[in-house]
DNA sequence: ATGAAAATGACAATCATTTTCATTTCTGAT
DNA sequence: ATCAGAAATGAAAATGATTGTCATTTTCAT
């Protein structure tokens, strides 16, 4: 049972709120920090274990965490570039509460997440 | 510029249009088709460059590959037992479809899962 | 101070994916 | 049919993110 060092997590605030476990790593060495490649790791699946970050997948599948706000809510990622939009679930809040209850399951949480090109891209 | 081994497209409809490639590899070896492991990665490739399948990532990062026609669903996993079932997306896909296009975004898929206690757990 | 439990980090292991490169197969012109 | 060049193939090595191991250090309550 390993807590987070709490220098990943301002790292990660510091670098935007989005990054991957090996660029925070080099931005901690970059900054002087002394800490293991492998603490950096264990640190951000403790992060993500108490839902103060999220895990999302780059393109080429790298982990990459951002730091995520309490209220319950879905994401527009871009695929390419990664800037992420909060959005809200809307109808897909009572879909899941009503899929969950036809199916007999009880304790349902839900995730719901559009991927795409941005605007920009 | 390789084109797509027809033996790989056509291991994945039979494995159900979803599968890794590395499963692909492995279900034909069992079939005793003899075929190289780069080249069911590099016919997976180009089926994805030609888009007659999807990339998607699995939760590991591990890449799998869908048949573009394959039907769209989503999942009902029992965080007990593990025991999923296939759902309609229903409202789902509207929202996903109005959402990406209020923010400019293109080529959007979604992903869209419940998770909960069955029945039976 | 002392011992148990948790945290740390260097290093090795794992695993999907990509690259390399030598060999084989295809293709189309002669 | 023959031959050369192009494309395809696959074994093996390389890559790169992530995880496992384990000895050492730190923390903390007594």
């Amino acid at each position: 049972m390993s807590r987070s060092n709490p220098r990943v997590l301002s790292t990660l605030e510091r670098a935007g709120g989005f990054a991957s476990a090996q660029e925070i790593y080099k931005l901690m060495q970059r900054e002087g920090e002394s800490i293991g490649l492998t603490t950096v790791y264990r640190s951000l699946q403790s992060l993500v274990n108490d839902k103060i970050v999220d895990l999302l997948r780059r393109d080429d599948g790298e982990a990459i965490y951002r730091l995520c706000s309490d209220a319950h809510h879905h994401h527009l990622v871009c695929k390419n570039c990664g800037d992420t939009l909060e959005i809200e679930g809307g109808p897909v809040e009572k879909w899941a509460k009503a899929m969950a209850e036809k199916h007999g399951f009880r304790d349902v949480w839900h995730t719901a997440e559009i991927f795409g090109l941005c605007s920009k891209c």
